[in-house]
DNA sequence: ACAAAAATGAGAGCACTGCTCTTGACGCTC
DNA sequence: GAGCGTCAAGAGCAGTGCTCTCATTTTTGT
């Protein structure tokens, strides 16, 4: 990501870029599953082993677009959460403001989202730079709940909690709250929220649901209420 | 599915299950992107143009094998939810058995669940016997709800609700539940379910959550809860 | 019982894929 | 300007889905 010195190096972060430009746009077109490092260079009009100079292989490739989607998916639900704070939203509209944000970009870029939370590239392995780059969409949704805590809000009671002893240590403190009732079950809304839109990108809701959009907003609106956010 | 007349009939519907059950397996040693037609057909000790008797094309195989891996999983449900009813087990209970035996089914037949609830194989089309097949995991769970309305539960109070007209006809007698508050809530419930489950066979809990069986149990509770079964 | 019809398996072949290796040309550095 | 590293190109390998043709076998109709 240094800065490139030589013309040598400008040109190989070029094309290194076009690469992935022209396989996001074929990804958009064929699918993963039909996506080809032939027919991207095809289309750069070069021949397909010069592109294994950029990528080692279609894997590569593949964890390159994931990481740039992860950033992109998670760039939209922090602007969604930024603007709706800064006009004043409340947690529980900021909640859907930015549930609404992703699953607006789940279905402006259907096949970037099945790379992220569809089935997993087998030869694919998450790099720590992957992991912080998926987190920034639910760390979004921690930051709400953290400002509405900070306002005072409280988990609702008589709801099943969970012991802090099943996550993971870099989690305890993410969320200010000791009890750990929130990070439980902001984890579960987190899933759920993906849950919802997978559901609805990948078919399971066809003859069931008919308006997806307001009964999107509905899901949003209990899970954000089963956090006591209002 | 008419019983087999002639030697013929008899050989082909062997040879369509051989077919089946060897590409099960290869698929749970490759998964499905590496799930070859001629591998199938190597192991089988026939050429693979023969196979093509059988099945059409790769995705008419596929579609063979989601076909039958909804009916595994919803008949573990149905299964998992009769033997606790009929130990005497409470409504949240049943809900939480029906719950692990998904997840258990879902981690023993992990390429199997990714055809179902991963995504979408892009030449399949889903045809009506599809569809009930993979209705019987959700009926399931909308039989436990029934069952409890019919014990006296009410859904509980101050939750955001939803109204019919979002849903498919089909669907608004199913729940025996003039104010349409479970139906909507189950659906959110389904989904979230194999989102949680998604998430832990995807990797997305990967650094988060240490113990994904007693995970899993809480938010089980936890959605039980939500629908006001107890 | 015998011929026509249908179904089946084998093989060759096409166009495509990911990936490797070698070759020759270019740009950069000293 | 010489030497080195990088680069695009091409050939080639093993594999894929799928189609076509051609015998062989089984079922069916008369």
């Amino acid at each position: 990501m240094s800065a490139p010195r030589t013309a040598r190096e400008r040109a190989r972060a070029e094309l290194t870029q076009a690469i992935k430009d022209t396989a996001r746009r074929q990804l958009a077109d064929v699918g993963s599953r039909a996506l080809s490092l032939r027919a991207v260079a095809r289309e750069l009009g070069m021949v397909s082993s010069a592109v294994y100079r950029y990528f080692a292989s279609l894997d590569e490739l593949f964890t390159a677009l994931i990481m740039d989607a992860y950033n992109a998916v998670g760039e939209q639900a922090e602007l969604a959460d930024t603007e709706a704070r800064e006009a004043g939203a409340t947690p529980a509209e900021r909640w859907l403001a930015v549930s609404r944000a992703v699953r607006a970009w789940a279905i402006a870029h259907r096949h970037e989202y099945e790379l992220l939370y569809g089935t997993p590239i087998p030869g694919y392995a998450a790099p720590q730079d992957t992991i912080a780059a998926a987190s920034r969409t639910p760390f979004t949704l921690v930051r709400i709940c953290n400002d509405a805590i900070a306002e005072g809000a409280t988990f609702p009671a008589d709801r099943p909690t969970v012991t802090p002893d099943l996550f993971d240590e870099n989690m305890t403190g993410l969320v200010n709250d000791p009890t750990f009732a929130y990070p439980g079950r902001i984890v579960l809304a987190w899933s759920g929220l993906i849950g919802v839109i997978t559901f609805e990108l990948f078919g399971q809701f066809n003859g069931v649901i008919t308006d997806f959009a307001a009964y999107f907003d509905y899901t949003a609106r209990a899970t954000a209420a089963e956090l006591g956010l209002t």
